[in-house]
DNA sequence: TTTTTATTCAATAAAATTGTTGAATAAAAA
DNA sequence: TTTTTATTCAACAATTTTATTGAATAAAAA
């Protein structure tokens, strides 16, 4: 660890986020994270001392930056309707510069441990969980079971652009308009969401 | 290859797939496979000369054995609702035994090449997609755009399952509740996709 | 029984990747 | 200027993983 911040272990996590997150190569080495940052590859070790340290570090920045960004929003004093909105935003354009990030997160969790989680799933989100109960009780979204609402939004948001890779070519989509596409679901996945079925 | 058959090499393929998308082991050895089979790690060289053979064959065996199997749900004569109930059971199921499966195939794809997706989106989806946009003008459910209507349907069903190691932490839920959980959609995701919102 | 075939086994080669080290360098700080 | 610090560089060791090979074995087929 050095004294003085020069940029250098900042730079190299978040080459390793773009080639993990951006471009969803998983198995990417040290040296392609490396030539990527514009680093030797001794500097990789020098600031991770191992892959598997630098990986795991990318990990619980990736995990934090989510959980505060999305604690944030649901924090927010904001009526409950426009606080989804503000989701669904934040988290679509998270989406879009890093599709893989979710994927990553869950594949690499099992090797990597769930003590490197923090305090994910703490007080924000049981209270958002909470404020989507009273929102079925005033009726104002279909009653169902508050996680299931949860679930709901959050697939319906993200699947889509996991999947990208997929069904760009099932449906043979390009990437340009395979995006606008994404970004066209927001109102439908709003109106999905709040217009009481049935 | 050999003459005759003794079942080696399928099982070989069958239990790289129970590694990959049952365990989410997107990292297992050739030798980690081989032991899990059962067999000698020479064997599995011996039928797929090398590791980026054996992906790439269990690769386009699942590819297929998926497609397969939608299409078969998509062309049946059922009417379109309990064609979409089977679609969502046959593919629950499939979900649930191999959960990693679709994350394998998003992460491989690029570094195995589209090539392997052999006729993938052709026909049956393209009709079933007709099939979808027939039901919006008869009313029984939701304009939109087809492809949105399709993508909803999966993104409700898989991403649950695709994301249970994280949302299990998440909602601190056991591996048995959560299962139960997911089974538990089923009706509630025939009722969002059917019931006209608005 | 003889032959064929599938598979194992051991040994080893080849390749890829990671990790280490200590000296060299260049820029910033003192 | 001297010192410190970050980083590079080259060389190399260690480890892991993959791939090859040829002989051995055991079962099935002829």
């Amino acid at each position: 660890m050095p004294l003085k911040d020069t940029g250098t272990e900042q730079s190299i996590k978040d080459t390793a986020k773009h080639i993990l997150f951006a471009e969803g190569k998983l198995h990417a080495t040290t040296q392609e994270i490396a030539d990527a940052a514009g680093v030797n590859r001794s500097a990789v070790h020098y600031y991770f001392r191992s892959r598997d340290q630098l990986i795991a570090a990318v990990f619980v920045e990736a995990m934090n930056a989510l959980s505060e960004r999305l604690d944030q929003c649901m924090e927010s004093p904001l009526p409950f309707r426009e606080k989804v909105e503000r989701l669904i935003s934040v988290f679509l354009d998270d989406m879009i510069s890093y599709p893989y990030q979710e994927t990553f997160l869950v594949t690499e969790i099992n090797t990597l441990g769930k003590h490197l989680l923090g305090n994910l799933g703490t007080g924000p989100v049981h209270s958002f969980l909470e404020e989507i109960a009273a929102e079925m009780e005033r009726g104002s979204i279909q009653k169902m079971e508050p996680i299931n609402f949860f679930m709901n939004l959050f697939s319906l948001l993200s699947y889509p652009l996991i999947m990208a890779p997929l069904y760009r070519e099932l449906f043979q989509i390009n990437e340009k308009n395979y995006q606008e596409l994404a970004i066209g679901r927001k109102k439908m996945i709003l109106n999905m969401i709040f217009n009481p079925f049935q």
